[in-house]
DNA sequence: AGGCTGTCTCGACATCTGTCAAATCAAACA
DNA sequence: TGTTTGATTTGACAGATGTCGAGACAGCCT
């Protein structure tokens, strides 16, 4: 009924699932390593990493896109590519709401990628 | 005497500084995020996050390029360029013991990043 | 010294990416 | 039903990126 997308990406997960333990416990595996570099590159934009920052740092949880836009130099299409790329990655959700469309961050995702780069307190720095 | 470089990058911490507040938290400054972006840029290829785990997981705490080229169907020239962009973000550093160099991670620069993912337990997932 | 082995640099090439202007879509409102 | 406003899609283009082969460099070991 439901077909198996081919490589699994994040925007499949929930959020509340295991998916990966730290970077450094042990090596992770070529598909888990496939299914999370998009994550990171979305993040390795400077705009979009400010755009993720004002998403999930929004007071009420989400934020317009009409609030996004004015805050950088950039056309509205470029703002709109970033937060496709955003979406694609799994790392926030749109929602139209009347005349505007809402951006909110999908907590869960970042939590995961903040505990794969977790590293337990080293006694060298 | 030491020129200060024009814009900052993280190879330049030590990984005790401050740096960053959770993204999450208030919205990243310019600044910031053009000193992080680079980072997790790194960290966007299936193939970077997969050294990066190696290395970051090695038993003695560094790794021989000799045993990560094997690791993979890459030449090596192409290994090479993956772990010099590693270097380059500041994730990890590289040391020549006679014939063979040895990576490792620098884990106060992984715990900024983990840091920066940080989200507060939320009751929306 | 000469050769061998491991790693990096260089040059080339196909693909991907960030950006914009123009066009399109969606919802509200006159 | 038009028109207007907000947001996305499309098309185009310069610049960046991933990959490789060939060559250069750095230490070993005869």
């Amino acid at each position: 009924m439901s077909k198996q997308p081919a490589v699994l990406t994040l925007a499949d997960l929930n959020g509340a699932e295991p998916c990966c333990t730290p970077l450094a416990e042990r090596r992770i595996p070529a598909e888990t390593a496939a299914m999370l570099a998009p994550a990171f590159k979305a993040l390795g934009d400077p705009v979009r990493l400010q755009l993720m920052s004002m998403i999930a740092s929004a007071p009420d949880g989400e934020i317009c896109v009409c609030d996004l836009t004015p805050a950088f130099e950039l056309s509205g299409p470029t703002i709109s590519h970033h937060l496709r790329t955003l979406r694609e990655a799994g790392l926030v959700d749109a929602d139209r709401r009347g005349t505007w469309v809402y951006y909110r961050a999908r907590a869960g995702v970042l939590r995961q990628l903040a505990t794969l780069l977790t590293v337990e307190a080293s006694p060298t720095s």
